[in-house]
DNA sequence: TTGCAAAATGAACCGCGTGTCATTATTATA
DNA sequence: TATAATAATGACACGCGGTTCATTTTGCAA
C-alpha cells in the first residue's frame, strides 16, 4: 500500500527546509536571536503555525541549523579568496578589506544574533559545547593558513601561529562588538582593523614589506 | 498632619534599595541577564511580590541601577590604583595584571550579564543610548590616562592616543568573550593580555624598556 | 488601649510565545 | 467522479513572567 497520493516527498522536503532556513536568516537578522519567535518565522515563510514543526522542534533547532549553511557557504567564499592569491599575507589584507567594508551593513546580518546566541546561552550545556566546537574550527583553520605562510617561508613569527591566530580572533570579535555598540565611525573600526594588519604584520615578521592596501 | 505612624522613611528608603542593587547582583551573577526574573530578585532580597515596585519598576531600571553602583566603586578601585604609581605605564602593567588575575573568575561575575545586556539591547533606543555613553566615557577615560603619559614624556606615541584606547578596550572585550566562551585556558586569555600589554609598549612608544610584569 | 496611616503581602490578572490537534484542503489513483 | 492518504491550517490551551491591588500587618501618637 503505497501512497496513493503524495506526489512529493523527497526534494520538496528538502525544498522546505531550505525555505524555512531563508526565512529564519531574514527574520533573525531583523530581530536578533531572543526577540524573533516561531510565529515571525512562520508568517515570513508563508507557512502556518503547526506545519513548521514538522521539520523543526524549536527556535534553537532553526538557528543551529541555519548556522551550518551559512558556515558551508562561508567556507566555499573563504576558498574562493584564496585561489585569488598564491600569497598568504595577501590573501590576509584581502580578507581585512572585505571586513572593512562588511562594517557598514554588520548590524543588518545575523551576526549580531550569532553573538547573542551564544553570549545568552554559555550556561547552557548544548550551547556550549557548540561554542566550543566552532571557535576549535575557526582557531584550526586560521592557525593553517597561517602556518602556511610559515611554512612558504613568507613569515617568521615572534609567537606560536596559534596564539596570533587567537589574538586576532579576539581583536575582531571585539572590533565587531563595538560597531554594534556605537556604530563604524565612532569605534573607528576600519582604523583598528588597518591597525590589526600591521600588528600582524609585525607578530608574523613578514619578510617582505606588506603592500600597501591602497586600490 | 505629619506622619501618625512612620518611623522610617529617609535612611531605611535608600537602604531598601541598596538591599536590592544587592540582591540583583548576587542573581544577575549567577543567572545572566535575560534568565533573571524579577521573582528571582525579590526572593534573593527577601521581599514580596509587589513591594519592589515601590522602589523599581522593571527588571532593566534595577540593572541600571546597579551598573551605576559598580560603576562608581570602580572608579574609586582605579584611582587607587592609580595612587600606587607615579608611572602611566606602571599603572599600565598593574592594570593587565588585575585584568589577568580576574580572569579565572569572570564568569561568576555580572560581567556577563553586562554583555547580555547590551549585546540583546542594542536595537533598543535606551539601552543604545546608555551604551554609547557608556563607551564614550570609558574611552574618554583611558584616553585621557595615555595622554597623561605623553605630556610626562613617558610616551612617543605612532597614533593618535584615542585611536590606542579603542584598540585595547575592543581587544579587551573581545578577550573578554572569548573568556566567556571557551575558558581562559582554551583561549589562552593571559598570553593574549601580555600580548597585548607589549602591543601597547609599541603603539606608545614606551621612552624605557618596559620593566617585566614579574612580581 | 485605640485609631490610623504607612509598610508589606501575595493572590490574581494580563499579555505573550509555544506547541498541539481537530479540522479542512489537496491530489493522485481507482 | 469517488476516495483515501497526505499536506496544510489556525484556534486553542498551557505555562511563565510581569504587574496590580485589595487586604493584612506594623508601629507610633493620642
Amino acid at each position: 500500500m503505497k501512497s496513493v497520493s503524495p506526489k512529493v516527498s523527497d526534494e520538496h522536503k528538502e525544498q522546505r527546509r531550505l525555505q524555512i532556513l531563508e526565512a529564519a536568516e531574514r527574520v533573525f537578522a531583523r530581530k536578533g536571536y531572543e526577540p524573533a519567535t516561531m510565529k515571525d518565522i512562520v508568517e515570513e515563510a508563508a507557512m502556518s503555525r503547526g506545519w513548521i514543526y514538522l521539520y523543526y522542534q524549536t527556535k534553537e533547532e532553526i538557528f543551529v541549523a541555519m548556522m551550518e549553511k551559512l558556515d558551508q557557504e562561508n567556507a566555499v567564499r573563504i576558498r574562493q579568496l584564496g585561489d585569488q592569491t598564491g600569497s598568504v599575507w595577501k590573501l590576509l589584507e584581502l580578507w581585512m578589506e572585505e571586513g572593512k567594508r562588511e562594517l557598514a551593513s554588520l548590524s543588518e546580518t545575523v551576526i549580531p544574533a550569532f553573538y547573542e546566541f551564544f553570549l545568552t546561552g554559555w550556561r547552557n550545556e548544548r550551547r556550549q559545547e557548540l561554542l566550543r566546537l566552532r571557535y576549535r574550527r575557526s582557531i584550526r583553520e586560521l592557525t593553517a593558513l597561517l602556518q602556511s605562510g610559515v611554512d612558504k617561508g613568507e613569515f617568521r613569527p615572534t609567537l606560536e601561529t596559534g596564539q596570533i591566530a587567537r589574538i586576532a580572533a579576539s581583536q575582531i570579535d571585539g572590533i565587531h562588538m563595538h560597531v554594534l555598540a556605537v556604530g563604524a565611525e565612532e569605534s573607528a573600526a576600519a582604523v583598528q582593523i588597518d591597525a590589526l594588519l600591521a600588528y600582524l604584520g609585525t607578530l608574523l615578521g613578514v619578510s617582505r614589506p606588506a603592500s600597501s592596501s591602497s586600490h
